[in-house]
This record gives structure tokens, C-alpha cells and sequence, in this order.
DNA sequence: AGATTTGTTTAGGCAGTCCTAAAATAGCCG
DNA sequence: CGGCTATTTTAGGACTGCCTAAACAAATCT
């Protein structure tokens, strides 16, 4: 239907939109890895087609008819991640860069088949939350786990995606989601934290501890 | 690595030369469903490569490298085929045309994963033989099911995968793999063929019955 | 053999996606 | 406000894979 460039730039500027409103053409090509020229091409074709609404120089926002694609596309590869994962015994940090190019190929039957197999599931291996078939999304917002003070407790309920570096370095340290945390210490100037989980304490930089997002328990037993 | 394209290509150039010899560009644009010129330019850029000989007017054959891309192609997709039948409970008639698509963009790892999920396979759903990973494939010719003679008995080794029509026809009546088969009568002037699977007997047209592959057993019981 | 038919290649184009370089615009700062 | 800077868009190209039409080569028929 809509080739594989175009799923991706939804996608990109979808997840764009989701961290504030309109999305830019550097951003857009920042995310892309392309040049800003041909995201602003892209972003004219999409526009073309009632996917986007775009006004230049001010950035480019979905229409419900691309945002609908957009999210057809994540629900493909976050089913895809948890398939490859569960099924397959994938490691977490591997399932993204094999979910991202097979969900552009997968057939709806696939889809199904996989979503059922699964269980009907609602949360990929890294928390984030699966599209309904309808194009629903239940999104929730935690806290950063660099956020927290000393003292805070809470459930890891996302871990960001992104760097396969930083998965490998978490699911060794059981830093994934449903795992309880306590933050023992911060230090100041941006230093790392210390958070303890089951029985173990591991010391996390500020930029690692900001992919963990936590459901914070309130802290009403200080 | 190659384009999708080419590994299309490659392919439909390996199953022809199957059926002998130097294949010609006009078998290859229509085994693509492309123009004859369209293949010709295929061709010369898969020559530049050394994935093909080229001799104008009279054909290309793979060159070695050209095979062993073939095969590693053919390999996805026979095991693909079987996965999506086995593990997904795909019927066996849509198990090519997903696979014709995710064949192209699994990793080493995927086909790695699935090979061993299945038992180290070496048949996908229709018979066919899945190559090995160092590109070694056997071979076995076997007789169509269209060309037994009345009393003929054997077992069916291999489908033909590329009409789901016919499949599905035949899958119903348990005319698969594996199943022992008995040609009871054959109408002269191309007429239908009358065969025993099981307790059932079925009536085929020669053109379906061409698409079966049997291993006869010897006629010494007559 | 010469002529015709058939199959193949070359020539010239088009669409999609990307690029770099140049032009246009917006936002900021003195 | 007017000019500078950073961002964005436009212009012009490259490359892939497809197309049609025309030129060419081989095979076939008379
Ligand atoms: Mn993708
Ligand atoms: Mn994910
Ligand atoms: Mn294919
Ligand atoms: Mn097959």
C-alpha cells in the first residue's frame, strides 16, 4: 500500500509528536538519517496524500489518517518484538533491528496469528505500550528513573528502545520492566545513582538511568 | 547486501535452469512478471556483478556465487514456508506468498532460530528441499503423479507450491507429502485420472495430477 | 538463399528516494 | 527596526527498477 519509506517517516514523526507537538524538518531528518531536503520531500508527498498536514517552515503534524498508519506500523513491530522475544528467544536488545524490517512485510493474517499466540499481550519487551487493532493507544506517562530522589521506590514500566547497548547492560542487572526499585542514593552534579533491585545494588549513570521510565510507588513510608 | 530485486532474480533464474539449462530472457521477464527488456537490463547489471553469465541472444546461467545467493534465498524461503505452517498454523496454500515477502529481510539469526525450532528440517510444506546452509541441496527427480500408469502405486514427495488454488484442491483431499497413492484408472486423449489415498478415491485432471510429484514403488505386485 | 517471424538488446523515459548546493524564510539580537 | 544566523525549501542530479518503442540478431519458412 504505502511503501516502506513512508511507514518509516510516519512512524519517525509519530514518535516525534509524542515529545512535543509539532515536529520539525531537522528533527524529522535527525531521526530519519537522512538529509532535511528529503524529509521536506517526503513530508510534501505525505502531505499530498492527507497523511500529514505541513506548514512550511513550521513543521508537520499527522492527520487521524496517518496517525492510524503510523500506529498500524508500531502495533506491527512491537508484536513483532514480543514474537521474537517469546517465540523465538531472542534477546531484548536484539528483537528492534529484526522487528524493523520485518514489519514492513508482515500480512495482517500475520499479525493476527502472532497477536494470538501471544495471548492478545499489550506491552512489548521493553514496556511500550501495543497499538489495539483500532488504533487505540493507552499511553502512560512515568517518571524518569534519573528523575527520582533518594529514598524513592517504584516498578520499572518502560525501557527505552533505542540503544541495544544499554538494553544488554540492563537485562543483565534484571533493570526490566516489572522489576521493583529503590533508589538508594544520587549523587550531585549529575552524578550516577544508586538503586537496588531484589537484592543487588548496581550504580547507574544519569544518561542510562534516564531510558528507565518507573511507576513511583508514593513515598508515604519515609 | 543485493537488492530484493536481484535475490528475486536469482531465484527465478535458479528454478529455470532447474528445468534446463541456459535460461532464456523471455522465460526469466515472464517467470517475473516484468518486461523483456527489464530483464535483459537485470541481467547485464547481475553479470557486472559475476552473479551471472551472460551470452546475448543465447541465454544466462548462475555462476557459482550466483548459486550459493540463489540457494541462501530458496533456504529463507523453504524454511519459512515451514515455520509459518508449523509454529503459526498457516494452511498450506498461504505459506508461499508470505514467505515471498519475509524471505527477503530475516537475518542469519531468524533463519538460524527457526531452523532449530523446527528439528533442523529438510522439507518445507510441499516437498520441496530445504538447502543446506553451506548451499548444498539434493536433489530428487520424481515422477509425475500425471505420467503412473492404472495400478501404479508410490507416495507423494513433492507438490507443486505455485498455484494456491490447486493446493488448497488438493490439500482437502489429503493428496500431500507422505501420503501413499494408487492410480486406479486413466481416461485416454489427456483425460482425468482416478486415485486411491487412504480409502477415498479422487478424480484429477491431468493438469492437476502434473502438479504432484510421486516416488512409484515398484510395479512387482501386479 | 532471401524473406519473414520471433526473440533480444538498446535507447529513451518515468517514478521513487536519496543527495548537495543555492535560495528563501523566520527568529533573534544589537 | 534591520541584519545575521539557523532552519527550511527549492533546484538540479544520481541511482534503481520498471516501461515502451525501435534496432538488431537468430531461427524458420518458402
Ligand atoms: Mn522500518
Ligand atoms: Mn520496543
Ligand atoms: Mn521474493
Ligand atoms: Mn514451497
Amino acid at each position: 500500500m504505502f511503501s516502506q519509506a513512508m511507514q518509516d517517516y510516519l512512524k519517525a514523526i509519530y514518535k516525534l509528536q509524542e515529545q512535543g507537538g509539532a515536529v520539525s524538518t531537522s528533527a524529522l531528518a535527525e531521526a530519519m538519517g537522512v538529509a532535511a531536503a528529503s524529509a521536506t520531500g517526503m513530508v510534501k508527498k505525505l502531505a499530498g496524500l492527507k497523511l500529514v498536514r505541513h506548514h512550511p517552515y513550521q513543521g508537520v503534524v499527522l492527520s487521524k489518517a496517518g496517525e492510524k498508519m503510523a500506529l498500524e506500523v508500531i502495533r506491527h513491530h512491537r508484536l513483532l518484538e514480543l514474537y521474537l522475544a517469546e517465540a523465538l528467544g531472542y534477546s531484548w536488545d536484539k528483537v528492534h533491528e529484526e522487528a524493523e524490517r520485518l514489519e514492513h512485510v508482515i500480512s495482517e493474517e500475520f499479525e493476527e496469528k502472532i497477536f494470538e499466540a501471544l495471548g492478545r499481550p499489550t506491552r512489548d519487551p521493553h514496556g511500550d505500550p501495543i497499538p489495539a487493532k483500532d488504533g487505540t493507544l493507552v499511553v502512560a506517562e512515568h517518571d524518569r528513573l534519573s528523575d527520582l530522589e533518594p529514598g524513592a521506590t517504584g516498578v520499572i514500566r518502560q525501557v527505552s528502545d533505542s540503544d541495544a547497548e544499554v538494553l544488554r547492560y540492563l537485562g543483565i542487572r534484571g533493570l526490566v520492566p516489572d522489576a521493583a526499585v529503590e533508589v538508594l542514593e544520587k549523587a550531585p552534579f549529575n552524578g550516577p545513582l544508586t538503586v537496588k533491585t531484589g537484592e543487588t545494588s548496581h550504580v547507574l549513570g544519569r544518561e542510562v538511568a534516564s531510558h528507565i521510565r518507573v511507576e513511583a510507588r508514593a513515598a508515604d513510608d519515609a
